[in-house]
Formats: structure tokens, sequence, C-alpha cells
DNA sequence: AAATTGTATCTTATAGAAAAAAGACAAGCT
DNA sequence: AGCTTGTCTTTTTTCTATAAGATACAATTT
């Protein structure tokens, strides 16, 4: 049976919008809803519906009003709102990283399943999809083997990530005047002042930040299996900025000067600038992850 | 319920392999069987007992023989040996290349199980690991859109092939003299020379020849990321190989005369030999199949 | 008439079950 | 003792079923 997530977090959405909603007004159509909180109007008419069995709007039809007699009511917790997917896919990088799994470990779906209480129909979907990330191989028996987050996995992924970022950046830099991305290169620059102004309360935010860079840079000459390699990096920096909290303002103090760097060299067109840009602020990213896999004991390489 | 294409295979095979054993000699262990059969030994046991019951064999205990009177008995019929995903793939591919499927096309799990008649859930694994090809793509509502094998995609293609093959053979000309891939490189030069030699009635072979020519070279500095790219290549032409028949004794031969030459560069060590060599290839491979995109009316753009 | 709501239908996500195949262990043979 | 076979258990593959959610169409209101 399909879970209620969309439902949930819908109406816990939707209670943020009734608390701004004048008591008394009308509420928008449900195919207005429907947009706002990005469902469908199935969704929304159970979302309504539910808000009515808590009284929290009052009235049917097109004469859907807040309820006077409003009072607070519970939100779904924020777990249940989250899709069976992702669920799985943050328990199994925790599974992965923080317990004991070894590269080299088979991976069994049926104890996985057990694990995280859910079907295995889950945890073999997961695993499909997930392969793409190089994380884990398929045995050609049936069956998985976990590859893991090495320090050879690391390495890997920058050769990569080098290649790809410098063919990028030269296409940026041959792109005509008037492009868009030029002035989205410049509002970027802007969000990266900015956040380095407010840099010891929002550190966190440049997580999101660096994915944004990076996928600019790359939309410069759009390469879908680029693309798709840049969802491993994004897949990756998100849960080693998540658990790697270590020195972490510092870290990503340090990033976002090297953007700045990089930003500028683009902007100038500086070919030889943007090359020296490009490899600092990799090398630097490198080091970053290379001694996250070694710092933690579980990174070790298994041969 | 699982498929017994394991078994249905393993049983074809082993009949071939009693064709040419002795009548009355007792038949090798069960454990024997199963590594030459490639299972376990629970589908040798099965495989056995259906033998027997066929009158194939005889005997029982270790004390198997081939029967004295033994007739020939059925085969199974070869698509019933072939795994229930491979199918999928083949009648996927089938509809995307053959059938009407444009670019764009929303993606229906139930027509597509409908028209396969297996089970959605068979559709939805392949659906996950197809993926990866970059052929289909998950739209963010839930289902899936064909981004199809058009013009684009094999531009897109071929640019990311060029940069991991000439990356690829810089790092194979760096090898030391005593490295066992020179020893292979000169064995598959070999190979080359006697397709050449029968190319008029062998050029099929050529597909797999081609494929272990890339990957050896991409041995070199083995690179997961690399490796698993290699994959969509040798999936895209797999399957052009077996429908686009036009000029293909011509084509093959004219490749197997590219490689030699990429192999002869690479032999000599001089990297600009290597480079215009490579080059030279991956332009040809490039033409071939973007003409194949054009001539065929589905692979037209979308747009 | 256009927008809105009500209703019915189709599609997807997930659970649960069962057969096939693999693997583990015990017992038997040489 | 080391293979070999018999038996039992576990894991994977595949099917069917069902609730959640999306979409299409009909009815209704302004």
């Amino acid at each position: 049976m399909k879970t209620d997530t969309v439902f949930k977090r819908a109406f816990n959405d939707a209670l943020d919008l009734i608390a701004e909603w004048p008591v008394g007004e009308t509420l928008p159509s449900e195919n207005a809803l429907a947009t706002q909180l990005r469902v469908s109007r199935t969704t929304v008419r159970k979302v309504m519906a539910e808000l009515s069995a808590r009284s929290v709007i009052g009235g049917g039809g097109r004469q859907r009003i807040v309820s006077p007699a409003y009072t607070k009511t519970d939100r779904f917790p924020e777990v249940e709102t989250v899709a069976m997917s992702d669920q799985v896919e943050k328990r199994f990088m925790e599974w992965m990283l923080r317990d004991n799994a070894r590269p080299g470990t088979a991976i069994n779906e049926l104890e996985l399943a057990r694990r995280f209480g859910v079907a295995t129909t889950s945890i073999r979907e997961f695993l499909n999809r997930f392969q793409r990330f190089g994380l884990i191989e398929r045995r050609p028996a049936g069956g998985w083997v976990l590859a893991g987050f090495t320090t050879g996995f690391a390495l890997e992924l920058f050769e990569i990530r080098e290649m790809f970022e410098l063919r990028s950046a030269r296409d940026f830099v041959a792109l005509p005047a008037h492009s868009l991305l030029w002035r989205k290169l410049e509002a970027l620059r802007e969000d990266h002042i900015t956040l380095l102004r407010e840099i010891d309360s929002r550190f966190h935010d440049f997580s999101d930040l660096d994915s944004r860079f990076h996928r600019l840079v790359n939309s410069a000459s759009p390469n879908r299996f680029i693309d798709s390699f840049y969802d491993v990096i994004t897949m990756i920096f998100h849960y080693h900025y998540q658990w790697n909290k270590h020195d972490e303002r510092q870290r990503n103090e340090v990033a976002i000067r090297e953007h700045l760097t990089f930003i500028d060299a683009l902007i100038s067109r500086d070919m030889e600038a943007v090359e020296a840009a490009c490899w600092g602020h990799l090398a630097s990213a490198k080091e970053t992850l290379l001694r996250a896999t070694s710092e933690q004991g579980m990174f070790a390489e298994a041969k």
C-alpha cells in the first residue's frame, strides 16, 4: 500500500497557509491550492476534508473559510512527510557510513528490509536506482556488494570531476556577452558575497550554493551525462556536509572565497586564471573529502 | 513467481555436454557440473532429475550414466532461456526504436506491462536500472518520460567518449614496458588481424571485439565512472549493430582497420599518432551513429 | 461561458506471497 | 580425510492485490 506522505506534507503546508489567512475570508479554489501545495486536486480535497474534520476550516462547497473557532491543531511529524524511497536512501547511507558496513560486504535485501522495516520491494527499487552512484555493484550471480565510500572512490570521482569542470569552464568563457548565464553568474556572485557576510550564522546554506554554482557552470553547454554525474557529486556532498561537522564553518568560508575567485576569473574571460581557480578549488574540495575518508574508521580501503 | 530460465538454459547446456559423453561412462559429480554449467547444485539436481525423467540418463546416486537407450530429446526453446529482465530490456528497445515512441512520450508502466505481458514490477525494475543510460528521465511528479535516442543524445555521448578515450589512451602509453596490458594489446591486435582475414563470414563478431578493445584501453587506469559510461556505449552499440544492417560488413572492416592504426600508434608510444588515430576512429564511429539516427524516421529530434 | 466542485477512472507505490535458485549443513561413500 | 549426495534454509525474482494520488470528465454554480 502506498504511504500517504504526500497528503501529510500537503496538510502541514496547508496549516502554514491558513495561519496567514484572514478568518472569515473564503479560501482559494481547489485548483489554486493544488498548484500552491504542489499536489493534485485529489490530495487538496483530502486535506480540506481533514481540516474540516478537525474544525480548522468551516463551511463547505465553495464557501470554505478559516473557522472563527480555529485552534492550533497538531501537524504531522516530519518523518511521516518524507517519501518512503527517500527514507530508505537516508537509512542506507547511515548504515553504510555509520555502521559496520565495510567495502566488499554482501548486501542482503531481506536483511535490509527487516532492518529498515520496509518491504523488500522498496529495497530493490532503491538498490536499482542507487547503483548508478557507483557505491554498490551488482554481482553476476545476483545480489549486490558494497563498493563503499572509499578513498579510491573519492579519487576516481575527482578525476572525472576535474575533466568535466574544466571543460565546462572553457565553454562558459566562450559564451557570448549577451548570454543570460552571465547575469545569472552575476546574481550568484552576489549570493556568495551575502553568504560570506553572514557566514557565522548561515554556513549551513553553503551546500546548496555550491551545487547551484557548479550546475550553473555546467549549464553553459548542457550534457546529460555530465548532469547525471553531478547528481553523484550532489549526493555525496549532501551526506558529507551532513555528517562531517568538523571545521564546517571554516571549510565553507574557504570554499566561498574560492568560488568567488573562480567567478571573477570567469567574468574576466581570462582562461588561464579560470584554469588556475578551477584547479585550486577542486584541489581543496578533494582534500577535504579525502581527509574525511581517512578520519573516520569506516572509510578505510578494503582489499 | 520466479521464472525458470536458469534451469532451462542449464538443461540445454547439459544436453550439449551429454551429446559428447561416452555412453555407459559415469557423469561428473554434481559440483563439477554446477561449475561447468555456471549454476548452483540445486539447479544441477533439477536438471538431472529432468534428464532422468526423460530417460536421457540412467542410474541414480553416484552412478549416473548416459542411457544406452538415449534418444534425442527436445531442447527448451531459446526464448525461454533468457531472463525476464533481459527480455524486458530487448522489448523496450524495440518499442522505443521500432515503434512509434517519440522523445517526450510519457511512459506508462501499466501499458508497457500489458504490452510486454509481464507484471508492472518487472517494468519498474527495468526503468530504474535503465535510467542511468540517459534514454529515459524521471518526472518530478512520478512517472517517466522518454528522452529517446536522438541526435542530441548521440552528440552528448560522443563528447564524453572523446574525453574519456583520449585520457585513457594517454595513460595507456605511459604504462611501463613490462605491463601485462601490452601483451593483452598484442593479443587483441592478432584477433583484429584474424577477423579482418575472415571478415566476409564473421563480420558480426566485430561488435564484441570493439567492446573488448575499448575496455582494454580503459583498463590502463581504471575508473568506475568511466567503466560505467562504457556500459552505455556497449548497450547503444549492441542495439545499433543489431538493427542497422546497412553496409554492415563494410563499416566493420573500416572500423577494424582504424583499431589497428590505433593499436599500432599505442605500441609505438607516439602520443601524437595516438591522438590522431583516436580522433579519427571516434569521428568515424560518431558519423556512423549519427547517420543511423537520421536515416530512420523515429530518431528525429523532438522539440 | 468560465470557473469550480463532484465523481469516476487510471496510474503508481508499496505490501505480501510463492516459486526458483543459491547456499549451508549433515550424512554417506570410497 | 576428502568428495559426493541428500536435505533444509535463505535469498532473489516475480506475481497479484490494494490504497494513495493523479487525471479526466460530468455536473453545478456564479
